[in-house]
RNA sequence: GGAUGCUUAGCUCAGUUUGGUUAGAGCAUCUGCCUUACAAGCAGAGGGUCAUAGGUUCGAGUCCUAUAGCAUCCACCA
């Protein structure tokens, strides 16, 4: 095939992948013999796009697929998408808005459903469509969804089993409710907002005419939301501030509502704090939350689910039971106002009314709701819990033995940190678009949980005319896709997936989603998948964890900011204006639009290139160390973009060179020591590589394989075959040899490669596997064996012979340079002090250093010859000498040989202070010392030839 | 308040687990080359007191302590 002279990629990519999937390609091999090897897709939202933290973990996962693919591994990689509740449902209610301006309500539950459904339908694919453009090798066929109806069937079990096991319960408790979304969320979900506010100091009057022990009337109550006073139940003080002992027990008089409320004791209150009287509203603040509890105070509930005040407060005993113990009364005034409206006009009336003693400012952390963006508000509210504290013990533990292993390490801290003190999940949620909670409720508020209706009526043995209504919440998100390892393969049901691929292998995902998924996937897994033994069963083996992908400054990718770089864009390249365009379109601040045209069209001149999938993926491996943080730079793609190009001329030199000739396996002894060089650097890079995938080290796969290519292969490899392939001194056999080796080993790094850089591989692969009988019936590099290291040779006097002349080579170049002769004059240089090793080497070698230095002949010269004027340089014990005959610019010469002077002096100072300290030489290894000395005594060689020269030069 | 990570060349980063010659890579820079695989290239070169201060050691980028700056997570904030 005739090959391009330049590398793009877009001219076959897309086929490859194509033809790969109808052939039903990335299916796991179901061979019981071997080993099975799985990894389950984190799923993406189902109408999410692809970014940046997506293409670099999938990057990965893939090249883990891949890899143990070819290694024969029965090998899954499962996929699917996630329902993604809150954001979907966020999306579809936005543009129903936008677009015929309803509201979800406006269209009843049903017929919202229906449209997310369809929403799905329409963009669902997008994100499995870039998938495919990665190369990702995902099983299509086994696609899930976290709403279909097999995982579903999997939640309804879980939740009912862990109901009738009382590790769900309903209760009312305080929880994080976001007003604008109108549900609950989790403790996760918060988010704490560093934000600038005031405090307030409010007098609260002591009522029936008690005065405190310095004679006031009333308690300074300093407070960050004034407007929740509508709803206290009580000041506390510290029980031993000796300021307040006296009016504990007594009464205080509610400003502006006129409640009366006691003063309790209680060690929540800090006397070192504010004023040391804090009031409390327990239905509204996790702290007073407590206080309420330990002091048996009455809650009230001011607001609404939107968070306005209501007309009358709900008041709630200590138990949560509705109750009538103090007045529900809430001034007129405030009704239905807004909770800052509310604010606003409290602080008003109270200024009015001299209650008010002072403003301070105060900056306070606010927690805000991660979706909604509003500030979260404590609410009473009936909610579904998991007793994640229960569930955790085993979590923690499976761990701590190792059964499940962190990578990097660190993370381990982060898991145990949260682990150590897990709060209850709260998981419903006040939304349409989930899983709906199997409970049911008769008219008396009493619950029945089942996995339906007709189920409950048996299981609870209720009568027919039994009313039931279901609950109307949903789970959340995160409840389905803690079970996604098993799920997917069918659990409840006892499938054969369950038994060849869970546990699964590995898990790939990033650090923050460590508690919403990570965790919970650990509790859930190992609660319900038991081994045959009855021991808990884990989710997968290893958590490699990566960092987050940020732009060139380090800030975090996002729409807001406009710095978002689309993964698909690196691939197939953009223009300016459309990559302007998509930075700006429906912004949610439009003066912000402008801003980011600006800088897109200055960072991107001329839009992003095409790159190619592979380069792309070669440069996020090649950045995913250790787990940090990575800032992109753009510069980095285009390096190893460059890198395909390489590969790719590589290549065409290989196959013009080689096509043409007939080849067979040689015999050892017509090998050259080119070959036998490059085909122990081979055995090397194969035992590097297959060493840091097992170590999840895909910086070092990526540097290796660079490296190898680069340097070894094209850089001197290549070069020495052009020696032996166009020489008339060599043989047919030799020459068969030398492109024997040249495509054996360019067909082999192909399959080294193809797990980071599959579409350029395939296509080489195609190529070159003919030329030497490996092409597989299948045509795939898909299947084809993963390298081993047994397959080469190590060679180490031949990467010895290889060193020495590329001493020789770089040496001559050197000089060559520093003395401005240019690239095309012959040159005839002399060698003195070699020894006899040295000699026979250059010699027998003598072809390959004539083609990479250009010169004519290499003269080995006695030391006491005389020789015309020379440049020189020291190469190990010997030194290379060119006479350079009128080139000679006599005072750089000098000034060259200062310079290797003054630095070989330094050294050997070092060298010398470093033997003749005592405590070095008796204390350190003998290795060390021997190197030392040898290390001196080439210095003190070099410097004697490198002074003499300069002797020579000054006398000249 | 608790915890973790980071600080190495102009830029982006390896190297620190297990201390050992003169600390590496890519990009950028400088010089010279269109040499029939590749100018997205070739050859050569310059550039770092490894954040700071102590300590351990024959020897510290690497181990220990402290400090500073940056980042992240958790908790709290009347």
């Amino acid at each position: 095939m005739e090959m391009d002279k330049i590398y793009t990629p877009e001219n076959f990519e897309s086929d490859t992948y194509k033809q790969w999937e109808e052939a039903g390609l990335f299916k796991p091999n179901y061979d019981e013999s071997k080993e099975s090897f799985s990894i389950a897709l984190p799923p993406p939202n189902v109408t999410g796009s692809l970014h940046m933290g997506h293409a670099f973990q999938q990057t990965i996962m893939d090249t883990l697929i891949r890899y143990h693919r070819m290694k024969g591994d029965n090998t899954l990689w499962q996929c699917g998408t996630d329902h993604a509740g809150i954001a979907t449902q966020m999306v579809v209610e936005r543009k129903l808005a936008k677009e015929e301006n309803l509201t979800r309500h406006d269209l009843g539950r049903e017929e919202f459903i229906n449209r997310i459904w369809k929403w799905k339908e329409q963009s669902g694919g997008t994100i499995t469509k870039q998938m495919r453009r990665l190369g990702a090798s995902v099983d299509w066929s086994r696609e899930r969804f976290t709403m279909d109806e097999g995982l579903s069937k999997a939640v309804l079990e879980v939740f009912v089993r862990l109901y009738d096991e009382d590790l769900i319960y309903r209760g009312k408790r305080l929880v994080n409710w976001d007003p604008k979304l109108r549900t609950a969320i989790s403790d996760l979900e918060v988010e704490n907002k560093d934000v600038k506010g005031y405090m307030w100091y409010i007098k609260y009057k002591l009522a029936d005419g008690v005065k405190t022990s310095d004679g006031k009337d009333y308690l300074l109550v300093a407070t960050t939301r004034p407007e929740t006073l509508l709803g206290d139940s009580a000041v506390a003080v510290n029980p031993s501030d000796e300021r307040y002992k006296s009016v504990v027990g007594k009464f205080l008089e509610l400003p502006l509502v006129g409640r009366k409320i006691p003063v309790v004791a209680d060690i929540h209150a800090d006397m070192t704090t504010g004023t040391g009287c804090v009031k409390i509203t327990p239905a509204h603040d996790f702290n007073d939350y407590a206080v309420g509890k330990r002091c048996k105070l009455p809650m009230l509930n001011i607001l609404t689910e939107d968070a306005h005040i209501r007309d009358e407060a709900e008041v709630f005993n200590t138990l949560g039971e509705p109750s009538d113990e103090v007045s529900s009364y809430i001034p007129e005034a405030y009704r239905g106002l807004d909770r800052f409206e509310a604010r606003d006009k409290m602080v008003e009336d109270l200024k009015a009314q001299g209650l008010l003693d002072h403003i301070e400012d105060h900056n306070l952390s606010q927690p805000y709701g991660d979706r909604g963006g509003v500030p979260i508000e404590p609410m009473l509210t009936d909610q579904w819990y998991v007793r994640a504290s229960v569930l955790g013990k085993p979590a923690v533990e499976a761990v701590k033995d190792g059964r499940i292993k962190f990578v990097p390490a660190q993370y381990t801290n982060m898991y145990y940190s949260w682990m150590n003190d897990l709060q209850d999940w709260c998981i419903s949620r006040q939304l349409w678009w989930g899983h709906r909670i199997p409970a049911w409720y008769d008219d008396n508020g009493k619950v029945y949980v089942a996995r339906n209706e007709e189920e409950v009526r048996s299981k609870y043995k209720l009568a027919s005319d039994v009313h039931l209504t279901r609950d109307p919440d949903v789970l959340d998100t995160w409840f389905s896709s803690a079970l996604w390892t098993f799920s997917t393969l069918g659990w409840p049901d006892n499938t054969k997936e369950l038994k060849m691929f869970h546990p699964t292998s590995a898990l790939v995902t990033g650090f923050d989603i460590i508690f919403f998924w990570v965790a919970r996937m650990i509790m859930m897994t190992m609660h319900f998948m038991k081994n045959e033994d009855g021991t808990p069963q884990v989710p997968f083996k290893t958590v490699y964890v990566t960092g987050l992908i940020r732009d060139e400054e380090g800030n975090k990718m996002s729409k807001s900011k406009g710095n978002v770089l689309d993964p698909l864009d690196m691939i197939d390249g953009i223009d300016r204006d459309s990559l302007i365009a998509k930075r700006t379109a429906n912004m949610m601040q439009p003066q912000m639009a402008e801003k980011i045209a600006k800088r897109t069209a200055k960072q991107f001149p001329d839009g992003i290139a095409p790159h190619g999938t592979d380069a792309l993926r070669f440069t996020l491996c090649a950045l995913a160390s250790n787990g940090r943080d990575i800032n992109w730079d753009m510069k980095r793609l285009d390096g190893y973009r460059n890198f395909c190009n390489k590969i790719w001329n590589a290549s065409r030199f290989v196959l013009m060179n080689v096509s043409e000739m007939k080849l067979t396996k040689p015999n050892v002894a017509d090998l050259s020591v080119a070959d036998k060089f490059i085909r122990s650097k081979m055995k090397k890079a194969i035992a590097d590589v297959t060493a840091s995938i097992n170590a999840f080290r895909f910086d070092q796969v990526a540097n290796t394989i660079y490296e190898f290519i680069w340097n070894e292969y094209c850089d001197w490899y290549l070069e020495f075959t052009k020696a032996i392939l166009k020489s008339d001194k060599a043989t047919a056999e030799q020459k068969n040899a030398t492109a024997y080796t040249l495509v054996e080993v360019l067909e082999a790094v192909m399959r080294l490669v193809h797990p980071v850089m599959p579409f350029l591989t395939q296509n080489i692969w195609l190529q070159t596997a003919p030329m030497i009988g490996k092409l597989n019936e299948q045509k795939t590099i898909i299947n084809a064996a993963f390298p081993q290291e047994s397959d080469f040779d190590e060679d180490k006097k031949a990467e010895a012979d290889i060193n020495f002349i590329k001493d020789v080579a770089t040496t001559i170049r050197n000089l060559r340079a520093e003395m401005k002769v240019s690239p095309s004059v012959k040159l005839a240089p002399m060698m003195r002090g070699a020894s006899a090793v040295e000699q026979a080497c250059a010699q027998d070698n003598f072809a390959f250093m004539e083609n990479l230095a250009n010169i004519e002949m290499i003269k080995f010269v006695a030391d006491n010859e005389s020789l015309p004027p020379c440049t020189s340089k020291p190469l190990g014990n010997a030194e290379i000498l060119i006479p350079m005959k009128d080139l000679v610019n006599k005072e750089e010469e000098i000034k060259r040989l200062q310079g290797m002077i003054d630095k070989l002096v330094a050294n050997i100072k070092s060298g010398e202070s470093k033997l003749s300290n005592e405590a070095f030489v008796s204390k350190a290894p003998a290795k060390i010392i021997e190197g030392a000395k040898a290390q001196l005594e080439l210095n003190k060689t070099q410097l004697e030839k490198v002074q003499a020269q300069l002797n020579e030069m000054k006398n000249l």
